[in-house]
DNA sequence: CGTATATATCTTTTT
DNA sequence: GATATATACG
């Protein structure tokens, strides 16, 4: 794909010509105090108001200050009233400390600020006028789950292959049409197209279109609906052009197309934007944001001025030496030297760089680590694990939970994706919304109704032939004799329970609303007769969703809150070491942050390599960056020699990343006998194998194997005749897997008798 | 229509 | 190892 900006040609603007010089303030304000603790390059930033300005912050550097003071700055000098500012930011915790933060300078005016995610901003922009994208202003917000149960059901219609052309793989090419603003009616063969056989535009054009039926959008269409209204009407636009007479942008490193797009229109009245990036943290480029946006704005605002921070006040000077020495390993970068801000800092303490035998060992040594710092009077709310993905925190918690160490889990397992919460919001929504087919079909039989799949067939026929929503075509059908009679009655009693529970939003908040859906309608009771261990448990989740409706006076509201949140603030409180991935670390600072898991294949990511090459490995090397400006003092990386994958064990090699620290700045040990006892003697044991390991790893790859299979390829090593992951038998113990290897000692996880170390020439094979 | 058993695919990252 | 879908049977 070339330059996706040159598909938009037709968008009515052209870098405008700068504006005659401001006015000066209507009321000079005394400088507060806030206002001095910025250095230069910060009050910069805050106090050049007027015009384009482009933030160039490394990490670290107080971009968040920058944008709370600028916004205070604003206000506390008349330059605009509250609501006039508009703020925006990628992640609802962004936006909330934000929100805090403004409200601390300048009290509860703030409150007016639009200030929040481009999607929530967009919701509240789209609401306001959805039928002119020809939507219903209570129109539903789709998640993940109804984009693809939807797209499945095109595709069924389109006698689609659903093996061979998985309906997971056209939502994310339509994903990122959307990203970069793409109806279809100017996707215009490129870019996936190629998908099914090349129907996938076509089936782009009948999704939206079914979506418009169930009065519904999903999350790219917030974006992209709100450009279609702008490019529309005039009028409208020129309205928010008025209004925001200052925006600003946080993470524009992660901007996508359509908020590119969306920003541009919004600010051209004004030419008032801010945006505040970082193009070394850009790790969103997999949901479509663009780095180029980031030199895409002096072309676009030529005169915008530009600002760099490169004075760190988070890290040591050691951690930040490790993390400027990996990310110059990558080109293409704008180059920015992150030196120390602080003064009289000490150099700090060196990365610690650890191999283990496999999984269970790292997590045992980290949690270990942890209790040390713990006695040693280190608060645990400041220390962070950092992992790639998400599978990799089981084993952290598992330990935790065994040490007793007191955890939390930031975007782990979400709240509003529990199967019981989900149904529960289904109802709401179907109430909210009758035409939400997508609801109806969730929860027509659940508890059972008898209305199984002959039933839903019926009314699908009869809703498409008559062109009525599935709850419009239950009420028809029941005063046929089309269904039979137990079908029929059950179908009349959902729908009449349907309307009075609509009736109800009258009269009635929210919380007792769905306490008395959940009760009426005999959810409620499903789950109490259920005898399997969840059971409780989803009774307890249902009971917590009621009351979190407490503070909520329209459904509408709580729904929007739903799908654009997401989040489990439940928890969120309490003290204890925090475990996540990387992504979500972006922002936040720890004291000391523990990286596991830092191998070839895990980090940098298999599957991202495979997809984008070189260019995703840029990436994966600033999420290792991102990882390690997390910490104030203390780093600590890890890497095991086997772990368990799907179930089968498999050896694996230290991550390049490792090699890319700085030697001087961290200090390595690990565990004998990592990877074999052929190299050693080495004062690093282990490592001196590992440029071998890499290279057979490489000629593998140059082979053609590159699914993945070969790596794992039980490599022996040891010199026995046994391998990881093989079972065997024990004339005492029983059957086991190995799962360790120590020369002759084996490792063996038996069925019964638990985990043991034995002799090789005690156990025998076995199938 | 509902239940039980087998199976395939999964694990990147998120608004 | 878990979850969602497919299939068979009652």
């Amino acid at each position: 794909m070339s330059d996706p900006f040159e598909l938009n040609d037709d968008l009515p603007f052209e870098p405008l010509a700068p504006k005659p010089a401001a006015a000066a303030p209507p009321v000079p304000a005394a400088p507060p105090v806030w206002l001095e603790k910025l250095n230069p390059e910060q009050r910069q930033a805050v106090e050049t108001t007027e015009g384009p300005v482009l933030v160039l912050s490394g990490a670290g550097t107080g971009k968040t200050r920058v944008l709370t003071t600028r916004v205070a700055w604003i206000l506390m000098n008349r330059r605009a009233r509250p609501w006039q500012v508009l703020a925006v930011t990628f992640t609802n915790r962004a936006a909330r400390e934000m929100r805090e933060r403004v409200m601390h300078l300048v009290g509860p005016s703030a409150e007016a600020v639009w200030l929040g995610t481009f999607h929530a901003i967009s919701v509240r922009i789209l609401r306001r006028n959805a039928e002119l994208v020809g939507l219903k202003s209570n129109f539903t917000i789709l998640d993940s789950d109804d984009q693809i149960r939807l797209l499945k059901q095109l595709m069924e219609v389109d006698n689609i292959d659903s093996k061979k052309w998985p309906a997971q793989a056209l939502m994310g090419v339509i994903q990122r049409w959307k990203d970069r603003g793409l109806t279809p009616d100017k996707v215009g063969g490129q870019g996936g197209s190629d998908f099914a056989d090349g129907r996938a535009v076509a089936l782009y054009r009948a999704y939206q279109e079914r979506l418009r039926t169930l009065n519904a959008a999903d999350f790219g269409d917030l974006l992209l609906h709100c450009l279609t209204l702008f490019q529309s009407r005039a009028d409208i636009l020129g309205e928010y052009q008025e209004q925001f007479h200052y925006v600003l942008v946080d993470e524009y490193q992660d901007t996508n197309v359509a908020q590119y797009l969306w920003l541009r229109l919004l600010t051209q009245k004004h030419r008032n934007l801010c945006c505040v990036g970082d193009d070394d943290q850009s790790i969103y480029s997999w949901r479509g944001a663009e780095v180029g946006n980031i030199l895409r704005f002096e072309k676009d605002f030529p005169d915008a001025k530009v600002v760099r921070l490169e004075r760190n006040y988070r890290s040591t000077p050691t951690i930040l030496a490790a993390a400027s020495h990996l990310i110059a390993h990558n080109e293409g970068r704008l180059g920015k030297t992150l030196r120390t801000g602080l003064e009289n800092v000490e150099q700090g303490a060196p990365i610690k760089v650890r191999g283990v035998w496999d999984g269970a060992e790292e997590a045992r040594w980290l949690v270990d680590e942890i209790e040390t710092l713990q006695r040693a009077g280190h608060a645990l709310d400041q220390i962070a694990i950092l992992v790639r993905a998400g599978f990799q925190m089981l084993e952290f918690e598992e330990r935790f939970i065994t040490t007793g160490v007191p955890y939390r889990v930031v975007g782990g397992p979400r709240f509003y994706e529990r199967l019981e919460i989900r149904d529960a919001v289904a109802y709401l929504r179907l109430i909210q919304q009758p035409e939400d087919d997508l609801a109806f079909e969730r929860i027509i039989n659940k508890p059972k109704r008898g209305l199984g799949d002959t039933t839903i067939q019926k009314l699908h026929i009869l809703a498409r032939a008559q062109g009525v929503s599935l709850m419009e075509a239950s009420q028809r059908i029941s005063e046929t004799d089309e269904l039979r009679p137990q079908a029929r009655t059950a179908l009349a009693n959902f729908a009449r329970d349907m309307e009075r529970w609509r009736s109800l939003r009258e009269t009635t908040l929210p919380a007792e609303i769905a306490a008395q859906v959940l009760e009426d309608s005999g959810y409620i009771d499903m789950w109490q007769k259920d005898k399997s261990p969840e059971g409780p448990g989803r009774l307890d989740n249902l009971k917590e969703f009621v009351s979190g409706l407490d503070e909520w006076e329209n459904l509408g509201g709580f729904l929007d809150h739903v799908s654009l949140v997401m989040e489990n603030d439940a928890n969120a409180g309490e003290a204890g070491v925090t475990l996540m991935t990387l992504h979500s670390a972006k922002g936040l600072e720890f004291d000391t942050v523990f990286m596991p898991g830092w191998e070839e294949d895990i980090f940098p990511n298999r599957r991202a390599l495979d997809e984008s090459g070189e260019k995703a490995l840029e990436e994966e090397r600033r999420l290792a960056y991102v990882g390690i400006t997390r910490a104030r003092r203390r780093a600590f990386i890890s890497f095991a020699a086997n772990r368990r994958v799907y179930n089968q064990w498999q050896s694996s090699i230290p991550s390049r990343f490792v090699e890319e620290l700085p030697k001087e700045n961290i200090e390595q040990e690990s565990d004998p006998g990592l990877y074999g006892h052929r190299g050693g003697g080495g004062d690093w044991p282990g490592f001196n194998d590992t440029a071998g390991a890499r290279s057979g790893a490489g000629i593998r790859r140059r082979m053609g194997f590159t699914d993945g299979a070969t790596y794992e390829a039980k490599e022996r090593v040891s010199t026995n005749e046994f391998r990881i992951g093989d079972r065997v038998f024990h004339q005492k113990f029983g059957y086991g897997i190995v799962e360790g290897i120590d020369d002759s000692k084996l490792e063996i996880s038996f069925d019964k008798a638990g985990r043991k170390k034995v002799l090789d020439s005690f156990v025998e094979p076995s199938t």
